[in-house]
DNA sequence: GCGCCGAACGATGACGGTAATGTGAAGGCC
DNA sequence: GGCCTTCACATTACCGTCATCGTTCGGCGC
């Protein structure tokens, strides 16, 4: 049927050759008003639909960007995804998201996928540690911007919030409400945004007075509420258990805060508990959740439109130089912070 | 650079032809090992990858498969996502997942984009009541598979929850509660789900000699949490105030917990609350969430593979039937409908 | 030694669209 | 009238891949 219906088959049609139909699409003011309406009217009536790939084979390079996330069942990715999608659509591009889900193997997978579809270029949040999927994309000449995370040398862009500050602030909150040991639920203990979170956390003991023993690390396997739940039950078990809780991101929080209520544990007066990230589900959780709000709309929107600058660089004359955005957190305070004591 | 290696830059480096080289790539027991080798070692020297447009081009037809969800922000579809992706996967295609926002435009704007895509097929929950999307849709020829709503003709595959079954669950438990006013905070109501459920919520009510005049509906613009809120202050000025609301999702249950919380509303005691889906943040929530869960993984994936069972039929000789599934929902129940009285 | 066969590889023509180039007619200018 | 320009459209050479069809050549049987 109107299976295959190509470009000559609309010039058949119309009468005319496939290059004015090709300039009807795409430089309509080259054509006289009489052909064009000829042309329209038979693109309309056979259905022709243009096809991208061929598009994509000509120009060398497709009209859609990457972007590569930790997790999709984390409202903060979501968030930047929607940022992302916005800026690059006012710019006419498509974005193309996938999921990693933290796992070096699957990051390397979609990566080939990118490379095989041409993509523009890629956003992308590391989940490989040893940076090694990121060299082979640098060998392919493919721009990226890292997303949460800072670019180490000067070979790309990278837009982030300043972890340190914010696991300070968290920190900070709890050491000003009189606690003085404070449980860390990290998550896996080779992201950065990890590191840099337990660092701020540090300084703000430090500025306190409080030495590094007063924060207990409890890794997990993944960022998601199960491995909230279970770092939940370790913390149960601790000898000498922390006051409060300062939790790599807002789905480990939620976890603990099941886990403490199936425990019977009263969030915040036994416990206190600060997440990370200010997810929409913070505020409406079993306790609303006093977390560190971060910018993820901005920073998706923000990296899109370097990713755009750097590739539009490469074919105009104007030069791009690679940026290194570093947006600032902010503590939202609910309940779950707010002990009586 | 290694900007644009194509399959001739590997043959001229490896001293073969091109043809050769697609051999080696794509049926290497035709060439001779000593060949082969020496084409391996120059695709990996050179980096060569090979063109996904040009492949599709040829092939008539992409590797990929659309997905048109109505809110991504939506946990429920994050996990039809999910389901969708890991079936694709298995038969070697990608998913190319949108987001139409619950916007007839953008919908037809993403199918549009899908069309040009060539795409396998596309998944999609429509936005667009009038049905005048699927219709140009359909004139194309593009297979699809509805999903979350049953499909009315003959035309197509439909994967769906009995969301009557689901809305009947969800209002018999209220009844048996106790309740005899109970508000149905339904969504936008244009959408099948919503009026599938208000039609099961009725029907229990019935079934407890109750009348229709026992449910008031407050419907809202979008499913999500901010429309949630709103409802809820709607709900606190009502006349004669019910003493149950029903939600036609888990975001619009959690806003109108959120509402109740900011008026010094006690749930489960003064106001008993289900949502639907059962999300994961349900079980978290402020007052843990009784909900109607759906198989939203299981839904993603069945709708992939009769797709692909679909598209494949096309090309083998094996014929396809279109098929209307439709699975059960499931009450879970938790704290915000159990009130003391 | 001749003919034949199969293995291994080369040459080639689509696929659909784009843009540079080519062509012919109409019209302006000296 | 000859020349040049402009407009409106046609022609055509790609882009990278892959399957089909040739071609070459060594080996085998008779």
């Amino acid at each position: 049927m109107s299976q295959s219906v190509g470009i000559k088959d609309v010039a058949r049609a119309a009468g005319v050759s496939v290059g004015t139909v090709s300039n009807v699409i795409n430089r309509p003011d080259t054509v006289a008003t009489e052909t064009r309406a000829r042309v329209l009217s038979a693109i309309d009536r056979l259905g022709y639909v243009r096809s991208e790939s061929a598009r994509q084979l000509r120009a060398g390079r497709s009209r859609i960007m990457g972007l590569l996330v930790l997790d999709m069942g984390n409202p903060f990715f979501v968030d930047v995804a929607r940022g992302a999608e916005r800026a690059a659509r006012d710019a006419g591009l498509g974005v193309m998201v996938c999921n990693s889900a933290q796992s070096a193997g699957e990051e390397a997978e979609y990566l080939s996928l990118f490379a095989e579809q041409r993509v523009r270029g890629v956003l992308l949040t590391p989940a490989d540690a040893t940076g090694r999927n990121i060299e082979t994309f640098r060998r392919h000449n493919i721009p990226f911007v890292l997303v949460d995370r800072v670019a180490e040398g000067t070979t790309e862009c990278s837009v982030s919030v300043d972890d340190v500050a914010g696991g300070a602030l968290a920190v900070r909150h709890l050491v000003d409400a009189g606690h003085r040991t404070i449980a860390y639920v990290s998550g896996p203990p080779g992201l950065n945004q990890v590191r840099d979170r337990r660092t701020g956390a540090l300084n703000a003991l430090a500025e306190a007075g409080l030495g590094p023993d007063c924060l207990r690390e409890l890794p997990t396997e993944r960022l998601d509420v199960a491995a909230g739940r279970d770092a939940g039950a370790r913390l149960l078990g601790l000898a000498d258990r922390p006051t409060a809780v300062f939790c790599a991101n807002d789905l480990l929080a939620l976890g603990v805060l099941q886990a403490m209520y199936a425990a019977g544990i009263t969030v915040p007066d036994d416990l206190a508990i600060v997440g990370y990230d200010d997810i929409e589900f913070a505020a409406a959780a079993a306790v609303p959740l006093t977390s560190v709000r971060q910018p993820a709309v901005t920073m998706g929107a923000l990296a899109a439109e370097l990713l755009l600058e750097e590739t539009e660089a490469e074919t105009a004359t104007k030069r791009h130089e690679h940026r290194r955005v570093v947006l600032q957190p902010e503590l939202v305070v609910r309940r779950s912070s707010l002990s009586a004591r």
